[in-house]
DNA sequence: GTAGGGTTAG
């Protein structure tokens, strides 16, 4: 009896191990069979295995189905397995309705039941829903329990109702940690990094305080909200303050600082963070794959975003998301064939393509003029991978045949889309007007884009080129006008460079730089050799945008423009042959573009420059966006 | 059981 017992035992063993393993529906389905077969479908050890097993490998409406139809009165906790499973599903919405399902079976709630709802309702950021559970969990004698307290707190704070949350956490006797925490991310939510910083700063600490992970993830919760807010800089600082405070830094929180030097195109800081997680032998999951993946591309590194790529352990090469973040480096570099090589290489490895994976594809698309290529992507989409095209699609769409001057197709595209276009879609559109010359439609685009998005300063500029361009000089004017008395800031160009670890930050005319003088000697000198190559000031793009009377005048702003002045200042520091490499905050133009194949030529470097969308790599006067951007 | 992390058009 004992030998059948464990022969047994060990046969369930093997199942589950199987059962791990499985990565289709049918196989999923061979494992389950085989289980009802030897009968272990009644042990309730297997069924949960069995169930957390489909639920956390994508497999959930497949457990749906199997607990409603092939179990006998299943109990609490199996309800609560499933209402915690679809919670995190790609429905969570699924989650709410077995809930009701449960309310009219024989099972009856207990306190595990709630914070797993309150959980689908925070991941489907659900207001309504999670006011409803709140009034149910209130009448049903569970409104002083701290679990679901602390995730109607948080419910509320995703959602986007602070002061839902902070009645709530003030009404709570003993705040714990996790109530501290989600009340300080429903404030970064919001937008309010003070008080925000404010709590983080005065929160009590944990009388437990020998739990160093909680103090982490208070740590994470705020420099993420900074991240999340773009103040990446004060981010990175939360995050050195977090060391000289002996909390060691984990997964999560690497992960946070990645993004803030991915964003701010910080390469040493990117790298000394990569290789303190290999020290602390703290293993690379797919999200830290991610998030190394996007710092690397965003840093101007291809070669080792590859690397990151190729090390991560077979299983989690399988995550689509760490394959879509290689693709969108190679896309935001202008490598439109090593995207479709790695596209390619994907399905072959059985990944199925994401929305995401298809936006990075359509811009790459875009990025390099493969017209035809592109609207193949875009119409294969729903057919060969039922994914539906979002309106981001869309508006990929409309970039990709706009720039490529298909005006009419791109128009046709936008009144015949499914969804109502957004303010980036007639962007896009007004944007290409802009390029090619279309002064008809490009005046009537942007007017009413002005009106949708008055804030907008990009709009007034393209807007103004466009009447300047059709001769309408007083229309010109007007539509300067009317973006100083909105208020509307145009954003100042800003360009940074580090060099040793130290960055240098550059915006158009700044003398604040404290070797400007020799910046801007070296400059004249810089300009010199370029004019005896043939330069001559491309004027073009700075047409009524910035407050100039005549050529001289413009002249004397664009050789100001921050890029310059970061390069020249490259050019100065460094050894000959260095790789110069340029950060900015918005688009190049086009004769800061000029002088970069200029220099990269009579100079012999090699000049990486990220602008606002797209990496530019310049060498022997050439660039890799091979001037389409 | 509740709190912190990922790729995305302009």
């Amino acid at each position: 009896m004992a030998l059948t017992l464990t022969s047994s035992s060990l046969a369930l063993e093997h199942t589950l191990s199987c059962l791990h393993k499985c990565s289709t529906e049918v196989e999923l389905k061979q494992v389950h069979a085989r289980m009802l077969k030897s009968g272990f479908f009644r042990d309730p050890y297997a069924i949960t295995k069995f169930l957390s097993t489909c639920l956390s490998s994508s497999f959930s409406s497949y457990a749906q189905d199997v607990f409603l139809n092939g179990l006998d009165r299943p109990d609490t906790f199996l309800w609560n397995l499933m209402i915690r499973g679809l919670s995190s599903s790609d429905q969570p919405e699924s989650s709410l309705l077995l809930y009701h399902r449960m309310l009219s079976s024989s099972a009856t709630h207990n306190p595990y039941t709630f914070p797993f709802l309150l959980k689908a309702c925070s991941n489907l950021s659900a207001f309504h829903e999670t006011t409803q559970i709140h009034a149910h969990l209130t009448k049903l004698g569970y409104g002083n329990n701290i679990y679901s307290l602390n995730s109607l707190i948080n419910s509320y704070a995703v959602t986007g109702h602070i002061n839902h949350a902070r009645l709530l956490f003030d009404r709570i006797q003993e705040p714990d940690l996790v109530s501290w925490n989600s009340l300080i991310k429903g404030y970064a939510k919001a937008g309010e990094m003070d008080t925000a910083l404010t709590l983080f700063r005065n929160m009590p600490l944990p009388p437990e305080a020998g739990k160093k992970s909680n103090n982490a993830i208070s740590w994470t919760t705020i420099i993420s909200g900074y991240v999340q807010a773009g103040m990446n800089k004060e981010a990175l600082q939360l995050f050195h303050e977090m060391q000289s405070s002996n909390v060691p830094p984990d997964k999560v929180s690497l992960a946070s600082a990645l993004s803030a030097c991915a964003q701010l195109g910080a390469l040493d800081q990117g790298k000394w963070i990569h290789s303190y997680a290999d020290k602390q032998r703290i293993s690379i999951d797919s999200v830290l794959a991610c998030v190394l993946i996007d710092m690397y591309a965003k840093c101007g590194d291809m070669e080792e975003a590859l690397r990151v790529f190729k090390n991560v352990s077979k299983k989690e090469t399988r995550s689509v998301q760490v394959w879509t973040a290689l693709i969108s480096g190679y896309a935001c570099h202008g490598l439109g064939g090593e995207v479709i090589r790695k596209f390619e290489e994907m399905q072959e490895k059985g990944v199925r393509p994401n929305a995401v994976t298809f936006t990075a594809l359509l811009t790459a698309c875009s990025y390099t003029g493969l017209v035809e290529q592109g609207k193949s992507v875009f119409y294969s989409m729903e057919r060969d991978y039922k994914v539906k095209p979002t309106v981001e699609h869309y508006g990929c769409m409309v970039d990709l045949l706009g720039r490529a001057g298909l005006l009419d197709q791109a128009n046709r595209f936008v009144r015949e889309m499914p969804m109502k276009p957004n303010a980036v879609v007639w962007g896009s559109l007004l944007k290409a007007c802009q390029i090619h010359g279309n002064v008809e439609m490009g005046e009537r685009i942007g007017e009413m884009l002005i009106g949708m998005d008055p804030d907008h300063g990009g709009r007034y500029v393209h807007m103004a080129k466009i009447h300047a361009m059709g001769g309408k000089w007083d229309k010109a004017a007007e539509t300067r006008r009317l973006m100083k008395e909105q208020g509307v800031a145009k954003v100042p160009g800003c360009s940074t460079i580090t060099l040793e670890g130290t960055t240098h930050e550059f915006t158009a005319g700044d003398r604040s730089h404290e070797e400007i003088e020799r910046i801007r000697t070296k400059w004249r000198s810089v300009r010199r050799k370029l004019e005896e190559n043939g330069y001559v000031p491309e004027l073009e793009d700075m047409l009524l945008v910035d407050l100039a009377d005549d050529d001289e005048e413009r002249e004397a702003i664009v050789h100001q423009h921050s890029e310059k002045l970061a390069v020249t200042y490259g050019l100065m520091k460094t050894k000959p042959g260095t790789t110069i490499r340029i950060m900015k905050n918005l688009r190049v133009c086009k004769d800061c573009h000029k002088v970069m194949k200029l220099i990269s030529k009579m100079y012999k470097r090699d000049i990486v420059m990220r602008d606002r969308t797209r990496f530019h790599c310049v060498r022997d006067g050439k660039c890799t966006c091979g001037d389409y951007w």
